[in-house]
DNA sequence: GTTTCCATTTCGTCA
DNA sequence: TGACGAAGTGGAAAC
C-alpha cells in the first residue's frame, strides 16, 4: 500500500510547530483528522461559551465539521456544523485552530498547549444507513397493517389537514364510525391526548358520523388515563418495535409512498 | 514519561486478533478509545438502524459512551450514551464490539472488518465549563436590570406557576399594571405568543390589576406581528448577546440564585 | 429562505 | 425514577 492511499496517518506527540505544518497540510487537502492533545476551547456566537484547559478529542471532518470531546459523555462540549472554513496560527499560548462559520456567523477556537497524538485521515465510507421505526414508520406499519389497531379498520386518509395541525391517519371501523388516530413513539403525555381531542373536535362539524378518537403509542403516561376517559378517548398500546417488525417482513416502501401521496384528498 | 503514564497508546493496522486484546484490555481498565476502521454497524432499540460497510471513526469512551461518526457531518450515524456494558468477539465476520444499554434495552454493535488504528487514551479533564447567554442567563440579566424591558419595571416572581406552566417573570410596571414576561432566546415564533396569551389569560381571574403580555426575544417571525395585536401583546426585543454581556459585568450569581428560590412564592 | 415538527433527540431539573 | 422543558439543539420536509 503506498504511502498517498494510506488511510490513516499517525504523528505521535509532535512538537507544535510540527503539528501545525500536518494540520494546515490536512485542511489544505480538504481530509479530515483527529487531534489528541491538551487544548482550551471558546466560542462566540449563537452564545459564548470558555472551556479551561484539560485533554479532549478534537475531531475535524472532510466537510468542515468540528467536534470536542471530553473524555467522558455523549455529547460534544464544542463543535462546528460542517461548512466551516479554518485558520491555524502559532501563539506565544500553543497552536490555535479557529473554525469560522458564517450565517450565523460563529467562530469556535481550539488552542492546544500539548498534542499527544495526530490522526490525518484519508476514509472512504459508501456505505448506505437505513433506519426503521420512527413515528413514520409506524404510521407505514399501521397502514399496511391496520388490524394492529383492531380488527375490521380501514384507513381512509394520512396526515390530512385539521387546522390545528395534520391528523396522522383517519380511518372507518368495522360499524362505520370515523376514526381519528393520533400516533407516538414513545409514551404519550398530557399533550398527545388534548392534541388529538382538538382534532376531534375540529371534525365534528364535517361529518354526521360518530367520531372516536384512538390514541396509538407504546404506552401513556400514568396521569393520562382519567384524563382519556374525561375526554373520551381511547388507548391502543403499539410499539416501535412491532412496527419495525412489521415493516421487515414487507418492504413495499414504494407502495406507501403512493399511497400516502394519493390518500391526501380523501 | 512512563509508558504508564502515557496519555496516548497508538497501535497501527493491527492483525484483528492483536486489536481484540488491545481492546480487550481497554475496556477491562475502564479506558476510553478510539478505533479506526472499516466496519459494519446495526442498532435495535427504539429504533432500529443498519449500516453498511465502510470507513469509520469509533469513539469508546472511559464513562461507556459509544460514537460512531462518518467521514463527515456533525452528528453520529449510530451511538450509545454513557453507561454500557461491552462484549467483544471475534467471528468470522471480522472483530465485534457489542455495547449494551439498559433502560431501554438497546444494542450497538459494530463489526470491524479492518482496523487502520487504534489510540488508547489515558486522559485527565478538569477543566470548567461556561456558557453564557442561554435562556436562563436573558432571565438572570432581566432580573438584574429589569429597565432592560422598560424603565420602572419592578419584577416580582421568577418561574411562577400558572397551570399551563411556568411564567419566565412577572413584574410591576411603574403605572401599576401586571407585567407577564416570556422570554425566547431566539427569533419568537406564533407558538412563543400563543403561550404567553395563555399564561394572561389564567391569570386574569386572580387579580383585579391591568395584566400586559410581553415577549421578550431577540426578534419575532414576522407572521407573529398581526397575531402580537389580536392577542393585545407587546413585544419588547433583547438579544441574549445584550444580556450576556450584562451578566459578564455583573458575576453574582449567588444572589440569583437565592432571589429564584425565594421570589417563588410572591 | 423561513417555518414547522421529528429525533434512537440529549440534557437538565424537579417532584 | 418519571415528567417536563430547553438546547449554540440538528435535520428534514413543507410552504
Amino acid at each position: 500500500m503506498k504511502k498517498e492511499t494510506k488511510h490513516v496517518s499517525v504523528v505521535e506527540k509532535p512538537l507544535l510547530e510540527h503539528a501545525e505544518s500536518v494540520i494546515r497540510k490536512s485542511l489544505l487537502e480538504h481530509r479530515g483528522f483527529v487531534v489528541i492533545g491538551f487544548c482550551e476551547v471558546d466560542y462566540r456566537g449563537r452564545a459564548s461559551s470558555k472551556l479551561e484547559a484539560g485533554d479532549r478529542i478534537v475531531i475535524i471532518k472532510e466537510d468542515g465539521a468540528v467536534l470536542v470531546h471530553r473524555p467522558t459523555e455523549y455529547s460534544p462540549v464544542n463543535w462546528q456544523p460542517p461548512g466551516c472554513l479554518f485558520e491555524t496560527r502559532r501563539t506565544n499560548e500553543g497552536l490555535s485552530i479557529r473554525a469560522v462559520r458564517r450565517k450565523p456567523r460563529e467562530v469556535l477556537e481550539v488552542i492546544f498547549k500539548k498534542i499527544y497524538v495526530i490522526n490525518t485521515l484519508n476514509l472512504t465510507d459508501k456505505g448506505v444507513f437505513y433506519l426503521f421505526a420512527s413515528e413514520e414508520d409506524m404510521q407505514k406499519a399501521i397502514v399496511l397493517n391496520p388490524s394492529l389497531i383492531e380488527p375490521g379498520l380501514r384507513i381512509t386518509s394520512i396526515e390530512k389537514k385539521v387546522e390545528p395541525g395534520f391528523v396522522d391517519l383517519c380511518g372507518l371501523s368495522k360499524e362505520g364510525r370515523l376514526v381519528i388516530i393520533e400516533i407516538k413513539r414513545k409514551t404519550a403525555g398530557k399533550d398527545a391526548a388534548i392534541q388529538l381531542a382538538k382534532y376531534v373536535e375540529a371534525i365534528k362539524p364535517f361529518t354526521e358520523r360518530e367520531i372516536r378518537g384512538i390514541l396509538v403509542a407504546p404506552d401513556i403516561a400514568k396521569d393520562v388515563q382519567p384524563l382519556l376517559a374525561t375526554l373520551k378517548l381511547e388507548f391502543k398500546p403499539l410499539s416501535p418495535k412491532k412496527c419495525a417488525e412489521i415493516l421487515n417482513k414487507r418492504r413495499t416502501v414504494k407502495i406507501l409512498d403512493y399511497l400516502k401521496t394519493n390518500m391526501q384528498n380523501v
